[in-house]
DNA sequence: CTTATGATTAGA
DNA sequence: CTAATCATAAGA
């Protein structure tokens, strides 16, 4: 079986990957706290070299996580079987299965050992759109194809097969936006459980952005 | 072993 | 507003 494509730069005059901008190399850039990173993240693209081809999107909206005083993080009840990446080196993969029906994909942060993360919460679908389409119903409108947590892990292919991936290293990486994204801060979605965390603005997003999930 | 529930979604 | 649907974590 052949390989991934790679992720290095595009060949020169490929234009298929619109704007698809420099990949994210450097381990530092992830090992930082996570509302830095949540807000960086949105503009950003997100990519997924799957078995049934590449799915790029652009992050439209991101939540952060942080460390064992955030009372929604999952890490905020100490290390479990399910959370351990949280609790590894920055720049991987965290996935979860959740309600018995979805996946959440985050993306690891630091600083250090603290367990922190950043949950993608939706993107706008850029390329192999064909093939989202194809995993999430072909009833489903464009703009809706990765809009929520769970809709954007099923468009891109994403299920616990790849948590603990090395972003820098593996299918799933990201890469730099060409075009900044005006970016808000609203309270975190379906969190209510957690007191004062609850009413922090450490949910992200691009302005004005029809790719953002409902609520 | 049993049991409660969730970083959700779609639909009424 | 609720059902769907099950891996996970916590408790006996």
């Amino acid at each position: 079986m052949s390989a991934a494509p790679s992720r290095d730069g595009a060949p020169a005059g490929a234009s298929e990957s619109l704007e698809l901008g420099a990949p994210i190399t450097d381990r530092a850039w992830f090992d930082r706290p996570s509302p830095a990173v949540a807000r960086d993240l949105v503009g950003m693209w997100l990519v997924h070299d799957g078995a049934g081809g590449r799915v790029v999107g652009r992050i439209v909206e991101t939540e952060a996580y942080q460390g064992p005083e955030d009372l929604a993080a999952h890490s905020a009840r100490g290390r479990t079987e399910r959370n351990a990446v949280m609790f590894g080196p920055a720049g991987h993969a965290y996935v979860y299965f959740v309600y018995g029906l979805h996946h959440c994909l985050n993306v690891v942060c630091g600083p250090g050992a603290k367990p922190e993360a950043v949950l993608l919460r939706a993107a706008a679908i850029t390329e192999g759109q064909a093939l989202a389409r194809q995993r999430r119903g072909t009833a489903v409108p464009p703009v809706r194809l990765a809009a929520g947590p769970g809709n954007l892990t099923a468009a891109f292919g994403v299920d616990r097969a790849i948590n603990g991936s090395d972003l820098i290293s593996g299918p799933l990486w990201l890469a730099t936006g060409s075009v900044p994204a005006i970016v808000i801060a609203r309270p975190r979605v379906g969190v209510d459980y957690a007191g004062t965390w609850a009413r922090r603005r450490l949910r992200f997003l691009a302005a004005d952005d029809p790719h953002v999930s409902r609520r």
